[in-house]
RNA sequence: GGGAGGUUAGCUCAGUGGAAGAGCACCUGCCUUACACGCAGGGGGUCGUGGGUUCAAAUCCCUCACCUCCCA
């Protein structure tokens, strides 16, 4: 076996024998019990970052996992077309070209989509394959495959024709930047240090004043009324007068309106209703005039007046401030720090406009969602986020869902020359409905998440009552961020309870946001992105997984930190090393499938024992979720018992000195187990080497993929034996650190001599003795009592004793004991203390008074040694 | 303004009522033929502040401070 650890020298091999065989393909229909994943399809043409690389993982786990726990394991995997994502990545190579998608049109200009989708297609599978993940790539989806498409017009023929779908004119959020109407989610509020401009406006017939209060003086141009609150007795003599509009003279009638807060200004407000969504709503209310004066690019309208019209939004309100100043109608300008909402994909500041557009109505499917968190029917990992999920829900408006794009669904709604619409699957079901072929389809598309909020059920074949949807829907667990909580989770989840009368998944768990080492969010603005394949490259794709999974702790970011890293590569090495010592020291044993504890002797027992514990926890913990401390057990267990423990008291016994029943067979049937336990999150190296042990072939199939995931086996536990060696690891550590602390060159030998009133822990200690000599450098381990001349002490209940030849007690040996009897001095009087408290001894559980009893009995016994000691000439206690 | 989370060893984080843990970093000694991506040993924390409940609090309750995020 190569000594050389190389992740790079297997990971690709068993990258590509996994895609040859079928081993992750799943079956439909099964008999075996189904276990389904969705992959959250990421953009088709985008790049894995380092928040995909911890999905990855976390996915990949569980269905390696169910899948060697015996289930009809799917992971399905696919990409989503990315709406305006791609539509901006085609469209910036058009303008390279020098062109732009409106004189290349429609038809030419999806030709080129999907030319690009289809060049980038491919990246994301092999950077997935190149993470281990075993999809199964027979039922690859991607949101606008036909299958896909053919979902989306069913769903949306029949939201509409349940009226849960309506076309509309309403205020939307307007992206200039984008030139299309944008969900409520993708506008994003940001902190501006603004500008409250207090403007006068005269009143008609008075040479009153008054003044109002705007951060947005350009739209005073579209100002159709002023409005006070109803209770606001101030400017009650105005009701039923008139304000003149300064710079275009319209009459601007006063109405008074419970929306007016009181305190805000001077308690009187410009009402623009084509521009603002509160004023939209009052001009509703009262039947107000409604001016558009900004277009879609944000450019002010004819309506806006000669002067302005053309003019950028920022521009004209410079100018309308100018000239409201020249004019003295401006008050006063108050910097006024205030959020404004901006276009998530632009940054664009978002303008509210009055437009068309199609509306989904989802505040009934909101409730059911609701009812399917508080009833437990779905379960948010961490269910912290509970409170956020129903905070959103209970305050849910509806969901404008067409955009302005062409990169997309086209909505399949088809007008008549006369305006009227019919919503169908295909145009000619249309044209049927319509009676006439003279229709044309809405040319807007559908919101990218439409079709994702279906991806569960989509992707399996609905609306069509398939296979696959039979065995596999609903699935069992969603593994996303919590950054699209609301744009995906929930919007699945109310989907999917309206369409198929269940939530789409059991469970969802939502991981933290990968940050850097220094805890700083990744962004390409900042340049601390990390690319993925880079620290594949570099540490392997099982260290990074192994590192991802073990930092996920629940409702935490993630600082990636690389010397973590590096640390569970090492890990890496140390499981390659294990297993190159094991099979150069086996002989003829191999792996067994079962084992008769009965026969094998104590440090055989303590490791099976511990085995089959590590494999109990480590399945409740993936059931929980907890991956990180399934990972941590697994660490442990790997390395502080198999490892530094028993690899240690097994030497002796392979190199023949002291032989002892089946030590290969158990060794390489710990490996076994281990490996499997070990293979969701470490595929790679897992089956490497699990391929290499002698005798695996006999019991398992060819692939560790498919091997059984190892279980508990009651039959190995045995506590008694735990308890025991736990005492013999305290004394040899006992001995280990006395050495070290009074340096004691390592060639030096010496003699441990160990005693108990316990005859059979003492016996037991004894057997282990081939074992002790080889660690402690001993000469000679003997059962009795500690002479005088030895360092002693009491561990555990049994007297140790070292004595180490031609050593006499120097200063600092008897500054060591000072110090070590002013602790136990210390220990003695708080655990006396507490033994004398009544209200202890009667309130607290006998197992703790019991604790600490023992615990005073063992400084006592401590403190006597140490003293005698002090007090001789020899070594001295320790 | 509303909500969620955080504050534990130099760093990043586990730990939810009975004497403070991990990885990394650090110090000391070791190339003990599986592994220097290693072995052994060690130092290091009044568990943010103040109060309360309890025989017993990092852990439960309240106050305050600071940090992060989400929503309006």
């Amino acid at each position: 076996m190569e000594k050389r650890f190389d992740p790079s020298s297997y990971e690709k091999k068993w990258q590509e024998r996994w895609s040859e065989g079928e081993f992750f393909m799943a079956e439909a229909p099964s008999s075996k019990p189904s276990f389904c994943i969705m992959i959250p399809p990421p953009n088709v043409t985008g790049n894995l970052h380092a928040g995909h690389a911890l999905q990855t993982t976390i996915q990949d786990l569980l269905t390696r996992w169910k899948r060697m726990c015996g289930y009809n394991a799917l992971w399905l995997p696919g990409t989503d077309h990315a709406g305006i994502a791609t539509q901006l990545m085609v469209e910036r190579q058009l303008i390279q070209e020098g062109t732009d998608r409106q004189s290349l049109g429609r038809e030419r200009f999806l030709e080129r989509a999907w030319e690009w989708t289809r060049q980038h297609s491919g990246h994301i599978r092999s950077q997935l394959d190149r993470l281990g993940a075993s999809c199964d790539w027979s039922r690859e989806r991607f949101t606008l495959d036909e299958l896909l498409s053919k979902a989306v017009r069913a769903a949306f023929v029949s939201l509409y024709r349940e009226g849960l779908i309506a076309r509309g004119e309403y205020m939307v959020n307007w992206s200039p930047g984008l030139e299309t109407a944008i969900s409520d989610l993708e506008v994003e509020m940001r902190a501006v240090a603004g500008k409250l401009y207090h403007i006068a406006y005269p009143v008609e017939g008075s040479d009153e004043r008054i003044v109002v209060a705007t951060t947005r003086p350009e739209t005073m141009l579209g100002d159709t009324a002023v409005a006070m609150h109803p209770q606001d007795d101030r400017y009650a003599h105005l009701r039923g007068g008139k304000a003149i509009l300064p710079l275009v003279g319209r009459q601007l009638a006063f109405i008074t309106d419970e929306a007016v807060e009181l305190e805000f200004g001077t308690g009187l407000v410009k009402v623009t209703p084509a521009h603002d969504l509160t004023d939209f709503e009052m001009g509703q209310r009262h039947d107000l005039e409604s001016l558009q004066v900004i277009d879609r690019k944000g450019r002010m309208t004819a309506e806006a007046g000669a002067e302005f019209a053309g003019l950028d939004r920022f521009v004209a309100r410079e100018r309308v401030v100018q000239m409201l100043q020249e004019q003295g109608y401006l008050v006063k300008v108050e910097d006024y720090a205030h959020n404004v909402g901006h276009c998530q994909r632009s940054g664009v500041p978002v303008e509210p406009m009055i437009s068309t557009q199609w509306f989904m109505d989802v505040e009934g499917m909101a409730g059911q969602a609701l009812e399917a968190v508080a009833s437990g029917d779905l379960r948010l990992v961490p269910d912290s986020w509970n409170k956020t999920w129903d905070h959103w829900l209970e305050n849910i408006r509806p969901w404008c869902i067409s955009r302005q794009l062409w990169w997309g669904h086209q909505i399949p709604a088809w007008y008549t020359p006369s305006g009227e619409v019919f919503v169908a699957a295909s145009r000619e079901e249309a044209a049927e409905l319509a009676g006439t072929d003279e229709i044309t389809q809405d040319p807007d598309v559908l919101d990218t998440w439409f079709s994702s909020a279906l991806w569960p059920f989509s992707t399996l074949g609905w609306p069509e009552d398939s296979a696959d949807f039979r065995t596999f829907y609903p699935t069992d667990v969603l593994v996303t961020g919590f950054d699209i909580i609301f744009f995906w989770v929930a919007r699945m989840v109310m989907t999917g309870l309206h369409f198929t009368g269940c939530t789409p998944f059991h469970a969802v768990h939502l991981t933290g946001l990968i940050r850097d080492a220094d805890g700083q969010k990744m962004s390409k603005t900042r340049g601390n992105t990390v690319d993925p394949m880079e620290l594949v490259e570099e540490y392997g794709a099982d260290a990074v997984r192994f590192t991802l999974a073990i930092l996920d702790s629940p409702g935490r970011d993630i600082p990636l930190d690389l010397d973590r890293m590096a640390g569970y590569r090492s890990f890496g090495n140390k499981i390659w090393n294990a297993v190159r010592f094991s099979l150069s020291r086996v002989g003829r044993a191999t792996v067994q499938e079962s084992l008769e504890v009965a026969e094998l002797a104590a440090p055989e027992r303590w490791i099976l024992s511990r085995l089959s514990k590590t494999a109990k926890e480590v399945n409740e913990k993936f059931a929980e979720y907890r991956f990180d401390e399934a990972c941590q057990r697994l660490y442990h267990f790997f390395w502080g018992e198999l490892c530094d423990w028993y690899i240690e008291l097994s030497k002796p016994a392979l190199a023949g000195d002291s032989p002892r029943p089946q030590v290969g067979e158990v060794l390489l049937t710990v490996l076994d187990r281990s490996l499997r336990l070990l293979h969701p999150v470490m595929p790679y190296l897992t089956e490497e080497l699990w391929q290499r042990l002698p005798g695996r072939e006999e019991i398992h199939p060819a692939t560790i993929c498919l091997a059984p995931y190892p279980v508990a086996e009651v039959a190995w536990e045995d506590p008694a034996t735990e308890g025991r060696m736990e005492v013999f690891f305290q004394i040899v550590a006992w001995a280990r650190n006395l050495r070290a602390e009074i340096g004691v060159p390592p060639r030096d030998k010496a003699t441990l001599f160990l005693d108990s009133a316990d005859a059979e822990m003492l016996s037991f200690l004894g057997d282990l003795e081939a074992m002790a000599i080889p660690l402690l450098r001993l000469d000679e381990l003997r059962l009795e009592s500690p002479p005088t001349d030895a360092h002693s002490d009491v561990v555990a209940g049994v007297a140790v004793g070292l004595v180490i030849p031609e050593r006499e007690m120097s200063a600092e040996d008897r500054e060591r004991l000072v110090g070590e009897r002013e602790k136990l001095l210390e220990q003695r009087e708080r655990t006396q203390d507490l033994l004398a408290n009544e209200a202890f001894l009667a309130k607290a559980p006998d197992k703790v008074v019991e604790q600490n009893r023992l615990r005073l009995e063992e400084i006592r016994d401590r403190l006597e040694r140490l003293e005698a000691g002090l007090a001789g000439d020899g070594p001295g206690v320790s």
